[in-house]
DNA sequence: GTCCGATCTGGACAGTGCTTAGATAGCAGT
DNA sequence: ACTGCTATCTAAGCACTGTCCAGATCGGAC
């Protein structure tokens, strides 16, 4: 016989039952944030977005928190994604560290809004952001790794883990700092945006730097 | 008739009209933030505080952030004067350099909710805060002229101010992400959080950092 | 001594996160 | 096919927020 949510669906615009309302409230979420910014993402704008009632959300989220955990999610996910592709365009260790950087820092700055409510989630858990975890094949990792690389066998574990820490601090930082008006001037003196990131993350960690950075 | 003024500020413990309730308020807002952090700050709370009516504060601040950014002001202004601190105990420039984040984090530690207020007040107006701005004698110099002694004659200016970015970066981040719990296990290891942040902003820059940490 | 303007209050409005009671409908068991 | 059971959704309401307004109060200038 026919599936009979599909039918439901489709003829009827707002169906009493919704289907998979939880996905559909991260995605009006996501909407509203390119939209309108991170001020404006109140649970009840997401209720309307998504055309349900403001208690909805309630039984798909314990809480605000946990909504704003789930767009989280997708946007680490998708900053992942941007970052293993970065590693396949990169010789040395140097260029490979560079490049991860930018492609931090460019998701941030192409999705300024969802960077935030990413990273307001983990600082309201004290807690590192999924894909900074010491798992495998987690983005730390590759990090980590490429400080291995690039740091030979003379240097200690626990500076390479300093260092990636330290590289981490700095993308986040230049992260949320790379927008601010007073680089506008820097910005334009070395030749746009991207030219600035690879300017200030080219001073990233001191192992896969051993040459003064070219420019 | 008597005295109105000091007999009524004296004998009356709430006065109609308060003397000095600007300061009052960002004292208490001050205060709040220390009891019961960031998201107890709101205007009402503040008013409630002080002992004034919920519509006070607006005949002082256009409105809730200008209060914030009153509060951030008396922030910065302290952590201006906590690094001057560190400037005084310090040798060499890479000491120096060290001393300088040290200080800016722990001051990040020592106070988080204001240190938080005091970011996203900078953040929501794309600027940067007060006394990273390029003038003379702000904490954004201290750390550039650092980098310009240690440096030597053979860089170029675009590298020292990119490198004094890059090293704000890594502070700031730092200063989000040291309360982070995943750290805990490394810091014991080091024996210490402040040992943990010494070892962590010891890859600051790549020109106060010629010789490797020493630890 | 009177009035003006700055300061403060009480009350109101729209919007928020969240809870509770009740309506609705898909699904399993008979 | 009928009957529950349970997950899902709505409506109404609570306490709270930022902000505005009309009016009360008072210090200081004239």
């Amino acid at each position: 016989m026919m599936p009979p949510m599909t039918v439901a669906a489709i003829s009827d615009p707002r169906p009493y039952h919704h289907g998979d309302l939880r996905r559909a409230l991260v995605d009006a979420a996501a909407r509203i944030l390119e939209r309108e910014g991170p001020s404006a993402l109140s649970l009840r704008a997401v209720a309307r977005e998504a055309g349900v009632s403001p208690a909805a959300p309630y039984h798909h989220f314990k809480d605000k928190g946990e909504l704003l955990d789930a767009v989280a999610h997708v946007g680490w996910e998708a900053l992942g994604d941007a970052m293993t592709e970065a590693m396949t365009k990169a010789r040395d260790a140097h260029e490979l560290m560079t490049e991860l950087g930018v492609a931090y820092v460019c998701f941030s700055q192409r999705h300024p809004a969802l960077y935030r409510v990413m990273y307001d989630c983990s600082r309201d858990k004290d807690s590192l952001p999924e894909g900074m975890e010491n798992n495998d094949d987690s983005a730390y990792c590759m990090v980590r790794e490429t400080f291995r690389k690039s740091a030979g066998p003379g240097v200690a574990e626990l500076d390479i883990e300093l260092a990636t820490i330290a590289a981490w601090c700095t993308a986040h930082g230049l992260a949320e700092m790379s927008g601010f008006a007073q680089f506008s001037p820097l910005k334009r003196e070395l030749g746009g945006d991207e030219a600035f990131l690879r300017g200030v993350l080219s001073h990233l960690g001191a192992f896969a730097r051993r040459t003064p950075p070219a420019r």
